[in-house]
This record gives structure tokens, C-alpha cells and sequence, in this order.
DNA sequence: TGTACATCAGTGAACGCGCGTTCACTGATGTAC
DNA sequence: TGTACATCAGTGAACGCGCGTTCACTGATGTAC
């Protein structure tokens, strides 16, 4: 994902999303609102309204952008492990991908799953956030066909996965692991967490 | 712990403590700011000031008594089990309680993990969250002494449980797993997480 | 090739809001003598 | 038992802030004829 410049072609509404992005980056989420966003994009403070229904329309577009990251990186994790890689080692390796993307937009992480922010009725919100679950199930399934768990209702066994991983991404992410255990390491948290969670898979090829 | 009205002899600062805690119950995090809860307690706005040093320190002391919530509840379900209840049992009993806790109060629970809105280095809110902490790692321990992860780092592994069910309790507070998994029971979630989590351990009384 | 018109993204002044914080004050309470 | 005084919790007016949203407007662009 090159960092482009906005180019002139480009509409404003996607702008506006970008800059969003960056304030996040650099400053969290206190940065946005309207007017900063606009201010940050040389534009009259009225211009947002033109593109988005109003604040939280604006906040849910952003958050779907940042489920759609998620579920880039999670996809260029999986894409990028050997061809013999077991579905297990798989699942493993998409919810290291998750932590770490999360880690490193911890800002955009944040707003994504903060509903009294933005309107979790937005279309795009619901389509990316509901897309990338579904890509967590498909992987977990692969699994369960696999040996991992296969009794377990699929939506459900991957919701308990998601949520393991998304309180490690959530928890490191604010500080508050680092804060408990001092010389923390997120590797070391993340290794146990995941082999706790899937089980240790002497036979599978990682 | 009886819903005691404020009796006159309580001081205005705890009072207000309460007031806000009444208001996570009934409105959520953002009616959490000094006005707010001035009024709701039948007081000056300026009065609170006399109390706390400003709004991140009262709520810093609203979600220090956040983390001795969650320690009360996991200790009285501790306590409630079985003297021959085995320590992973009891590792389990702890989690239970811990996401139950959190899904009852999901404003303070909510407010208790976002550091840009609190006084993270008031002291009351560090001695809580500390000693919540300290609780868990000691439960950890006793399970590693019955054969738990025997080898992991105790910290580093009480760090990486209480992620996996801060996750389960944060997602479900706010409505994502609910939202993903339509139909979901967070019993259910609960229990593949934790059994995953800590393995069966069919030879164990629970 | 021109002319009239509609569209609509962006402007910027204005409104009203609740907020945190400051500050001079009041008035009850307790203490020193 | 009285009197003077200090203390300090709570008051309420005031300040300045940034916010979301409204609204009449401008001016460029494209379309119909």
C-alpha cells in the first residue's frame, strides 16, 4: 500500500477519509471531528457535510476502512505462507496478523470499536466489519475440517478466536499489559495466547 | 453490597463517585464530566473541584473502583465454589466471574480500559488495577502448580488469559460478537473460550 | 457555435451548546484565648 | 462562658473553547436548446 498523495482527481469525500486516517495516526481519535478534519484538508468547515450525513457517518466510514485493513493484512499473512502451510499453522498466522495490524494503528483500531462514536448503522461499516468476521470463519472452518475443534458451531468457535486475539491487540495496544507486566514482550504474550488457544500441532507443517 | 442512599454523614466526594457510577449504569460514558454529575448530586458545578483535581482524576477514582468490582467478583466466586474444587477450576470460576462482571456494568467496564479519558497515574486507580491484576496472577499460579503451563512465565501467562476473556467481555458489552454471531449466547462463547484457553481437565473435580 | 439555465461542491458567517476551569464570595464550623 | 479569628467546603457568575449544524451565498461545470 504505496503512500500516495492525494491526487486533484481524487474526490474530496476520499480525502477527508485520508486525513482521518493520518490524524489517527498521529494525534487518536479526540482528533476527529468535522472541523479539525476539514481544517487539516484546507477546507471550509462546512465541505464534510457535502460527503458525509454528519460526524458519526464521516467516523463509520473510517472504520470501515479500518476493517478492511484488517482484513488485507490478515489475507497478505495467509497469501504469504508456504504452499503446505496446515489450516491450523493458518489460523495461527492470521490472528498474529491481526494483533500486529492492530498494534500498529492503534488509533484507527480504537475507533473501530468504539459504537457510541460513529453510526454502526453506516453501509460500508456494516459490509467491511461483517466481511472480515466472515473471513475469520472461513479460516476457522479450514481448521475444524483440519481436526481443530470440530464439533464446535464455526460462527461461534470463531467469535471466542476473535475475541482472544482482539483483547490481547486491545489490551497491549492502550498499554495496559505493558502497564501490568513490566518488560512485556507482545511476541511472548501473543506466542502463548495463540498456543493456548489452538493447541500445540506437533504433526502439522508450519 | 446493599444500594445504600448517600447517608448525610458521606462526604460530597464520595457522593459524587457514586452519582457517576449511577450515571455509566443508566447513560454511559459521556455523561461522565464534572457538570453532569454536579447536578445529578444536587451540587454547584464548582464543588467538585474541591474534591478531585479535575475530570480525569474523578474519573480515574470512578474506574479505580471499576478494578475493585472486578476483584470483588472474582473473589466472591472464589469463594463460592467447593473446597475440593480443583486451582484450573478455579482459573476457569475466575474467568466466568470476570466476564460476567464486566457485561453487568459495560459503561464503568468500558470507561475503566480508556486511558485518554482518565488520570492513568492516579494513585487510587494504579493500587486497584495493580492489585486486580496481582489476584489473577496468583490464581494463574496455583493452576500452574497443578500442572497448568507449568513453564510459562506467570505473568506473562495471567496476562494472556485475562486478554482472552477482557476480549469476550469487550466485545460482548458492546454488541460486536452479538452483531457477528446473530443468535449468539455469550455462555456459549464463554465456554469454547475458556475451554480452549485452559484445556479439559476431565480428571479434576469442579 | 452560442446562450440560458440548472446543478451542486465548497464558502464562511452565525447559532447555540456544554464543557473545564477560574475566582471572588459566603457562611458554617471549629479553635485559641 | 464568651469573643475573635482562621479554615475551608460549596456557590455562582464569568471566561474562553471547540464543537456540530444551518443557511444564504458563490462560482465553476455541464446540459438543453
Amino acid at each position: 500500500m504505496p503512500d500516495r498523495e492525494p491526487a486533484p482527481s481524487e474526490s474530496l469525500g476520499e480525502r477527508l477519509v485520508e486525513v482521518a486516517l493520518k490524524l489517527l495516526e498521529t494525534e487518536g481519535i479526540e482528533a476527529i471531528t468535522l472541523r479539525r478534519i476539514a481544517r487539516e484538508a484546507g477546507v471550509s468547515h462546512g465541505a464534510p457535510l457535502r460527503h458525509f450525513a454528519g460526524l458519526s457517518d464521516l467516523r463509520a466510514e473510517v472504520a470501515a476502512r479500518g476493517f478492511r485493513l484488517l482484513s488485507d493484512s490478515v489475507d497478505a499473512a495467509h497469501r504469504g505462507l508456504p504452499a503446505g502451510t496446515g489450516p491450523r499453522a493458518r489460523l495461527h498466522a492470521a490472528g498474529v496478523a491481526y494483533v500486529r495490524a492492530a498494534v500498529a494503528h492503534p488509533g484507527l483500531f480504537a475507533l473501530m470499536f468504539r459504537p457510541d462514536c460513529l453510526d454502526t448503522s453506516n453501509e460500508r461499516f456494516l459490509r467491511e466489519a461483517g466481511s472480515a468476521f466472515e473471513q475469520l470463519v472461513r479460516i476457522v472452518q479450514a481448521a475444524q475440517d483440519a481436526g481443530f475443534e470440530p464439533d464446535a458451531e464455526p460462527r461461534v468457535l470463531a467469535g471466542s478466536v476473535w475475541a482472544c486475539v482482539h483483547g490481547l491487540a486491545s489490551l497491549w495496544s492502550q498499554g495496559a499489559l505493558a502497564g501490568a507486566i513490566p518488560g512485556a514482550r507482545l511476541e511472548d504474550a501473543l506466542d502463548i495466547s495463540l498456543r493456548l488457544l489452538l493447541g500445540s500441532e506437533p504433526g502439522e507443517k508450519r
